[in-house]
DNA sequence: TTAGGGTTAG
């Protein structure tokens, strides 16, 4: 015998020493030309193929092989198919192999588990785990850990709500409720765990991550403190599955703790940790700790992208956000579905209706415009951008809608003021069996509260608490508070907050505040700010309009009191900001901006204006004007306020015709609304205003808010 | 055989 055979007869005892294709190929080479194969020495380069991942190797072989198969052969090709995503394949081969006498061992079971587990065939997981215990395979430790992770996957499926009760008592027509579901798929796993007789890492890493992935958080924290009993210590499966847990509870503290032990053993390096480090901290609402562990990370993958970006912008830091995305396209990694469902709500909050736009393209490139997040975050983008006819048109193209869709629709309807349409659309949401949740309420108010409907908004809210046993939250609240200070019934509206089982905040009492100032009423504006200081003593909205509520009813000397006390209090106002975008750039302007380069044409063009809408009736309101100054230094205040400068920009730098779309930080102010109306009727366009609340759409001289908001 | 990220509001 040569060496090479030597080599040849070690290496076949030994299949799992061989670790590349070409040492393989050589292999079967050899084998080949000294003699003619046995099907035993061909079902163990069979399996050699299949270790190394080779379907194509492996099935050349397999389909050469003398009927039947050896079972070497079937686990192999089994495996090997399960490990390349065909697992109908893998359990057409499975079935085939039962059928052809021979009788599975522990090492094929982990393979069919997985592709019932990835296939959701719950029907065939079960009765596969029957045959596992026929077989007296219900002590391996392999086929239990893959047991367990099947039925903790199928805990957590939805689907698995539609499942018949084809087992239990002859029964055929019942329905498994979600409890029930829950609780069998619980039952089975944990049925599995105590039945092991030893369990190592992955055992106990399986049940951990099922209890927590399905809300059973104190029990999978119990675990990790049992598994330490066990003389097993936590890895980093085990961390990542226990630190999502502290980000939904906001614990910083427990979530610190895990960083900690993380750095200790040496895990602090890993993607998995580090994505689920970023998330905890963004959770926490601590981004500056999110980007530290992002920057420490020696390599990052789609999702530890992906977590810094929707770390970001979940917090409010869009630009940071979308700088994050740009650094991810630039590092060559391909955004995917929840990359930009996560960046979308950046554009929908900065109105860059252009990058929403070219985002959108990209979306539809790849593919994912069917996917619910990314359809519903469409949706909110184009509505809160101003393009509510767009939202409708992808929101009518959607498959299928959930909750969230639904909700995106109704508050963009609320957000432009088509209150009807709002409504109708959660009618039909109620009717396809949808139930409306918190958000979806506070979106039917909104809408209620916008276009004045008093009556509509009480069934609502007390169809909230009757029909679907949801508590009103503060938003609700606000909402009908709101809407009653709007229609005037203010004193009603004292009432309603006075009498709201929870303790109202600054902000419910602040929009009654406002509605004081629109009605002028000086008495009741005194009686809430004295509630609203005690509530919110820092609260900078109140103390401006207040201050504005005295200025507009010419008493200078308690406004200026105010303003004394919030200098004092070192409280600074909220600078009043527009901005529009012209040619994919966005144009930002404050009251009295003269930094624009433009400034001097700007300025002539307000002049030009001005001249004709007073022609056309329209007078100053000075009222308006919150400073003890002359007319005239009046007349140029109210002029160059912020949206007033924007708006104009939008009509010398765009054709004839062009809506023009301007954004303000803040509510706009009583005279710009009469100003923009008169605008758009003598440059004969249409102008889009979003405020801090809504949208206005001014055409022909009037504003779709019908002057109400 | 085990793990991490997403849409509506505030």
């Amino acid at each position: 015998m040569n060496t090479t055979q030597n080599l040849c007869k070690t290496l076949l005892q030994n299949p799992s020493s061989v670790k590349s294709k070409s040492q393989a190929k050589q292999l079967h080479a050899q084998i080949l030309r000294t003699s003619l194969p046995s099907p035993s020495l061909l079902s163990t380069i069979l399996s050699i193929y299949s270790n190394l991942n080779l379907l194509h190797d492996s099935l050349l072989i397999f389909n050469s092989l003398p009927s039947p198969p050896t079972t070497l052969a079937w686990k192999s090709i089994i495996r090997c198919y399960t490990s390349h995503g065909l697992f109908l394949h893998s359990l057409s081969f499975f079935i085939q192999m039962l059928a052809s006498g021979k009788y599975p061992d522990h090492n094929v079971f982990p393979s069919v588990l997985k592709s019932c587990t990835l296939m959701k065939d719950l029907r065939f997981g079960e009765s596969v785990h029957g045959c596992i215990i026929r077989l007296g395979m219900g002590f391996d430790l392999y086929t239990c850990n893959a047991l367990m992770n099947m039925y903790s996957k199928f805990w957590s499926l939805e689907e698995v709500n539609t499942y018949k009760k084809v087992f239990d008592e002859g029964k055929t027509s019942d329905v498994y409720s979600k409890k029930e579901k829950e609780s069998y798929y619980l039952g089975s796993l944990r049925k599995v765990f105590e039945m092991m007789p030893k369990r190592d890492i992955v055992s106990w890493n399986t049940v951990i991550s099922g209890n927590a992935q399905n809300g059973m958080h104190e029990d999978a924290l119990m675990m990790v403190r049992e598994m330490g009993n066990a003389d097993l210590r936590p890895d980093s499966f085990t961390l990542s599955s226990v630190l999502p847990i502290f980000a939904e509870y906001v614990n910083l503290l427990k979530g610190k703790e895990i960083h900690g032990y993380a750095i200790r053993n040496g895990y602090d390096a890993d993607v998995f940790i580090g994505s689920s480090l970023i998330d905890m901290y963004a959770k926490c609402t601590r981004v500056d700790d999110s980007c530290r562990v992002f920057y420490m990370l020696p390599q990052h993958d789609g999702i530890s992208w992906n977590s810094i970006i929707a770390g970001c912008v979940q917090n409010g830091m869009f630009d940071e956000g979308l700088k994050f995305f740009q650094q991810m396209l630039i590092a060559k990694i391909k955004p995917n579905h929840v990359s930009f469902s996560s960046i979308m709500p950046a554009c929908a909050h900065l109105t860059t209706l252009h990058l929403g736009k070219q985002l959108h393209g990209y979306i539809i490139r790849s593919r994912f415009d069917g996917n619910v997040f990314i359809a519903s975050a469409l949706v909110d983008m184009y509505a809160k951008c101003g393009n509510i006819r767009t939202a409708r048109w992808i929101f009518d193209k959607m498959e299928l809608y959930d909750m969230v869709s639904w909700t995106a629709m109704i508050m963009g309807y609320a957000l432009h003021g088509h209150a009807y349409d709002a409504i109708s659309l959660f009618k039909r949401m109620e009717v396809e069996g949808v139930k409306p949740n918190y958000v979806a309420f506070m979106a039917v108010l909104t809408a209620c509260s916008h276009a004045g409907l008093v009556d509509e908004a009480w069934k609502y809210f007390n169809s909230m608490t009757q029909d679907y046993r949801i508590i009103p939250g503060l938003e609700h609240y606000a909402a009908v508070a709101d809407l009653l200070g709007r229609v005037g019934r203010l004193e009603e509206a004292y009432e309603f907050i006075s009498d709201m089982h929870i303790e109202p905040t600054g902000s419910v009492w602040s929009t009654l505040l406002a509605a004081c100032r629109v009605h002028k009423n000086i008495e009741l504006a005194e009686k809430v700010s004295k509630k609203l200081f005690t509530v919110d003593p820092q609260n900078i909205g109140a103390y401006v309009l207040l201050s504005n509520i005295y200025s507009a009813a010419g008493r200078w000397k308690d406004a200026r009191k105010l303003r004394i006390a919030m200098r004092d209090k070192g409280m600074k106002k909220k600078p009043a900001c527009s901005w529009i975008e012209i040619k994919n750039k966005v144009h930002a302007f404050v009251a009295g901006d003269k930094s624009h380069p433009y400034y001097d044409r700007i300025n002539e063009a307000l002049k030009v204006l001005l001249e004709q809408m007073e022609r056309e009736g329209y007078v100053l309101d000075t009222t308006e004007v919150l400073h003890d100054v002359e007319e005239e230094q009046k007349r140029y205040l109210l002029c160059s306020h912020s949206e007033r400068l924007a708006i104009t920009f939008g009509i010398i730098s765009t054709p004839a015709g062009t809506t023009i779309r301007v954004t303000k930080n803040l509510r706009v102010c009583v005279d710009c609304h009469t100003a923009t109306k008169f605008i758009s009727k003598i440059v004969g366009r249409e102008i889009v205003v979003r405020d801090n609340s809504r949208f206005h759409h001014f055409k022909d001289g009037k504003c779709s808010c019908g002057d109400f908001w």
